[in-house]
RNA sequence: GGAGAGGUGGCUGAGUGGCUGAAGGCAACGGAUUGCUAAUCCGUCGUAGGGGUUCAGACCCUUACCGAGGGUUCAAAUCCCUCCCUCUCCGCCA
């Protein structure tokens, strides 16, 4: 969420970024309700301090059993008029909150403008596409071959978009789970954090699920809650609402959970195998940091999150995207794309997207500076490391061999049994 | 699911209709002092909105907020209603 004083003050910034997040808001209807909410405001504020006033002036006169019950009267029309301006006053906040809440997030200077994915940059590559001498398989034909994934299996269970991992399939989910925490904790610091997989309506609200991507959630029957999407939901809003101390930040989180999407409108997209599913795993990583950090913070997240494929041995690309194509909360957001021969493309495996303040006004997340005394809202930034499913797509096609073995990237194999293979 | 208790400022914890934006304590911040890794003393110290002064830092006025939302009253942290949450006990169950 934008603050409302900066969207008065900065009206032309805040219309390119809407136009450049291909977004579309009545801004002239906000500042028109924001500035009769602020007249109006003004009014009862007055009414409200003279009926305080006289109040206390009645409590004394009745002390003194003074007569005062023209006073009283007085104020009970003053009463009266308050409670009308505050109605109003009412409908006028929330008129300016449905506004407001699908406001999106200015991108950064840096950022690329441009509508969709065509005008995403190219950042930087690692790592040499491996060369096969025979035709490399698809995720879909090696892992069934392999009898790792039985997606027949998984559809009689939940229907399309569901993955049921079986025998060295779901070890090597876990040892990757396992080997991205261990790497994330021992070596770049972060806190393990295993948060609720189903959070309130508040939560959404907090990270930007909520509104605009009620469609694509799973929501519990009769209660106020969701299943999370992304860690990032739970993780960021741990001290929702609270005010934390300076030195308390930076705070880094990794977690690993589940994420349920409804992928709503994007049916008879990446249909064939596991690249987009209802229900995957991933390790996620959060920072809360202060303002002057979220930009070189997001730098060292993504670094972390590129050091997995690196270890893993998978080439990889990383893409900035564009304004029209990053998320509605985002100011600015790398996507870690790994190799995958099967399909002769890059996945995407991870997001590292930062948000500025955005979150932390909505979930009221704030720090108290140290030197000032002063309160400011806390900078908020994600990314994954990784997206597991893709990153077993990943995986398993480098790392096929002829035969339809699939060797097992070395830093994987204490997780793994010290198994060489992924064989029948 | 049943019974009870409770939700107050960064934390802890008083407060049952007016002089309480809220005692006390802790923490924090500023200062004083002590020759020692800390103690003592003094002071400051909630958040959010609106209005005003100022180049700015800052300051002044005011409103709201004691889980959320309604209501009663001239006046509500305090009384009433609805809802949410937490804790304890019982039941059930991993």
């Amino acid at each position: 969420m934008l603050d409302i004083k900066f969207i008065r003050e900065n009206l032309g910034i805040v219309k390119q970024a809407v136009s450049n997040k291909n977004s579309n808001v009545d801004l002239k209807r906000l500042l028109t309700l924001d500035s009769t909410k602020r007249a109006l405001q003004t009014e009862t504020d007055q009414l409200k301090k003279q009926r305080n006033e006289v109040s206390k002036q009645i409590g004394l006169m009745k002390k003194d059993r003074k007569p005062c019950d023209d006073l009283m009267t007085q104020m009970r029309e003053t009463g009266e008029k308050i409670k009308n301006i505050d109605r109003t006053l009412r409908e006028i906040r929330i008129e300016m909150d449905e506004i407001l809440v699908w406001i999106p997030n200015i991108p950064h200077k840096s950022a690329p403008v441009g509508k969709g994915e065509e005008h995403n940059k190219f950042v930087r590559d690692y790592g040499e596409k491996p060369s096969f001498d025979f035709e490399p398989k698809d995720h879909v034909e090696l892992a069934t071959e392999l009898e790792i994934i039985d997606f027949e299996a998984s559809s009689r269970l939940s229907g399309s978009g569901f993955i049921l991992f079986k025998n060295q399939g779901a070890l090597l989910e876990r040892a990757l789970i396992n080997f991205m925490i261990d790497l994330h904790t021992i070596e770049h610091g972060y806190t393990e954090i295993s948060p609720p997989f189903i959070v309130s309506s508040a939560c959404m609200f907090g990270t930007g699920q909520l509104p605009k991507m009620e469609e694509d959630m799973y929501k519990v029957k009769d209660e106020d809650l969701y299943l999370i999407p992304t860690a990032e939901v739970p993780v960021t809003n741990i001290f929702r609402t609270k005010i934390l101390e300076e030195d308390d930040l930076p705070k880094q989180f990794v977690a690993y959970t589940p994420c349920f999407r409804r992928e709503a409108g994007s049916y008879g997209k990446d249909t064939r195998g596991m690249t987009r599913v209802h229900q995957f795993d991933k390790v996620e990583l959060v920072k809360l940091v202060k303002e002057a950090m979220a930009y070189s913070e997001l730098e060292k997240l993504l670094i972390n999150a590129e050091r997995v494929l690196q270890l893993l041995e998978i080439p990889y690309r990383v893409i900035e995207l564009c304004t029209g194509d990053m998320s509605f909360a985002a100011t600015k957001c790398y996507d870690i794309e790994a190799w995958s021969p099967g399909t002769n493309s890059y996945l995407e495996v991870s997001s590292c997207s930062t948000f500025e303040n955005f979150q932390a006004r909505r979930m009221g997340l704030r720090y108290r500076e140290k030197s000032s005394r002063k309160v400011k809202l806390v900078n908020t930034m994600n990314g994954s490391g990784l997206a597991l499913p893709r990153t077993v797509i990943a995986v398993i096609e480098n790392y096929q061999m002829e035969d339809g073995r699939v060797r097992i990237p070395q830093v994987l194999k204490p997780y793994m049994r010290n198994l060489n293979y992924i064989q029948k």
